[in-house]
DNA sequence: TATGAATGAGGCTTCATTCAT
DNA sequence: TATGAATGAAGCCTCATTCAT
């Protein structure tokens, strides 16, 4: 790589990073571009040489952050190979990453805010890995489908349901305690997963 | 009630529906409270006297649409006696609500853009019914919960549950049909709600 | 007029004056809606809420302007009862119009580099005089050509061709001295505009 | 010509006719040298190799463009022998480029928008024909007057109306038919010209 | 010569809020 | 109470120009 295209990715990453710390702290509606360039160290101009706009800014922000996210738990998963129900592997998926945003509330906030199954789809599905240690999150969900020894109705949306499930229910027993922390919401939370699971295997 | 005393509520209803008209069709960013006055036919200072900004009357169209919509559910439901177990009264709301919503999106956009248990439980909760004909939904769901047959370990999250479940993945299938229209959903949703109840059970 | 009216006629005043003010020393383009309101003594918003943008307030100046040039020499010709024939009036006006115009150079700059035919016809045909004494120049000149001696074949090209050839030549011929001052110029311009009146006289 | 000479003669001509193609489509003040340079297959920092600014490739294209446009009226001009006073000739000339417009409005549009004595005098003067086809107009118009049988007052002068009366009516005339259309307007147009040429002749 | 990434001044416009009437 | 004129901060975005490569 270039001299020219190493400053280029730096002045990249130098924004992505700011602005991750300010909409996480600040808000998104609260910060304005001028604060991105500001805190990245580049002129107001260079935000528009690499973004169209604060959202164009915030959807990469999300594909990025959720696939660091999901592929995280993914290597994790990884090394316990006693793990092999599927059950067992999507709790497993979810725990470590609820434990993960536990420990990185404003992450939290981020995605939830601006997370839907929507973005959350287009995020994971468009998301080419730049990095050879990336993984799909779907096409990793679906062979682990495919794998299984049970046949299941409709995958999709059993995905769908545990992500919005986990998702929502998250956000407000992270963030607030609200209705309860998440360390009791987890038994019932984990029952529900496993219930909708079942409910999809094709006997 | 004085003849000004009408006036002033007439004043700020329109100011009420004129706001939630923009909010749902322009979207609440690009709302400013120069629209809200204009369109509701009120001087712009007005708006101020009988709202703190833009937040506030946001706050009180939530609080207001969600109790609405409860009701309606809540009344609907006791015309139909036949309805006992807790499982069939709770599933009955659920559809209710979601065929209210399939009817109305832009009320839907709006509150789920909004409504997470914090805002929700603070509206049900804090909600004073001006008309007689109102009831505190929580107060009914807790009615409920007594009045059944079993009892439960734990009322709140269970509502909690449902009610994040539900109103996460409503948005997506009502409004974008994604990752499969309402009513495909609604036999695996219904389902994981029974599910969510049996759980909660005490045996 | 209430006080507060007073004060909204003040302020699009001053806006007007400042404006013009700025686009004839500095230029048009140079000129920022910033400086306008600034130098006017108003905050920014307020330009806004009396002129769309700066082409609003340029237009209204080219009207207004142009206006009060023609009524003045207007005036003036009404002085004079012993200039009767039609050639005679017509020169008048326009020897009157360049001698001001040659006092107010300011004045001429801004209003050539705007002033075509079409803004012309549509500033003063559009232009509803709101003081009394002022009279629509179009109608102005209609009633002089229906009240000459002579029948025109085409009164409304005969203007044209003055127009735009004692505009355009004017501008240079004042403002630069080229090709000749204007006062050289004069003899071959109304020599021209006679001819050009002669020419659509009907025998 | 060298290959290196070659090359930046090919780069300054295509910034100029991607020039030309924008200022006549897009506009003077809505085109950026960033569009320029971009539509040109160069880069930005090359169109400063090669102009001052913006307004520098404007005042070259006028004096290219306006001589070009000359050039083709003298060229057609000398195949008509018979004709042989100048005002004849004058009014083939006028005729034809007023043609040549009518064909090409945006070249009008751009011309008229831009050309005024001064600039027009200067483009044509100090226009130095780099193709031994071209002819300073200048000279050509003054050969013209002293091969003529009559002599004349103020050759310059009869030149300056000319082409002022011919420019300024030309431009709303073939552009917006205001206030008649260019075919309508020229009986009176040609019949004012002779008027100035007649005018200037010494007896 | 040629490039195009980087800059930041500067323009336009919106809008929440205040306050005199 | 009710109004809406006035404000100016703040946001967005463009673009001429420079300069390291």
């Amino acid at each position: 790589m270039s001299k020219i295209d190493k400053k280029k990715k730096e002045k990249k990453e130098s924004l992505l990073a700011t602005a991750f710390e300010l909409f996480t702290t600040t808000g998104f509606n609260k910060t304005s571009i001028s604060d991105i360039s500001k805190n990245a160290g580049v002129g107001k101009g260079t935000f528009y040489l690499y973004f169209r706009d604060k959202y164009d800014i915030r959807n990469k922000l999300i594909a990025h952050k959720s696939n660091e996210l999901f592929n995280k738990a993914h290597n994790e998963l990884l090394k316990h190979s006693d793990i092999i129900d599927i059950e067992d592997k999507i709790i497993f998926i979810v725990d470590y990453t609820i434990d993960e945003l536990k420990e990185n509330q404003r992450l939290l906030n981020f995605i939830s805010k601006n997370l839907g199954w929507g973005i959350f789809k287009n995020a994971l599905t468009n998301y080419s890995p730049s990095d050879e240690n990336e993984v799909s999150f779907l096409d990793y969900y679906m062979n682990m489908i495919n794998d299984d020894k049970y046949k299941f109705k409709a995958p999709e949306v059993m995905l769908f349901l545990i992500i919005e499930l986990v998702s929502s229910t998250c956000y407000s027993a992270i963030l607030y305690n609200e209705p309860l922390s998440i360390d009791d919401l987890k038994p019932y939370l984990y029952s529900t997963i496993r219930n909708i699971i079942k409910d999809n295997i094709i006997d």
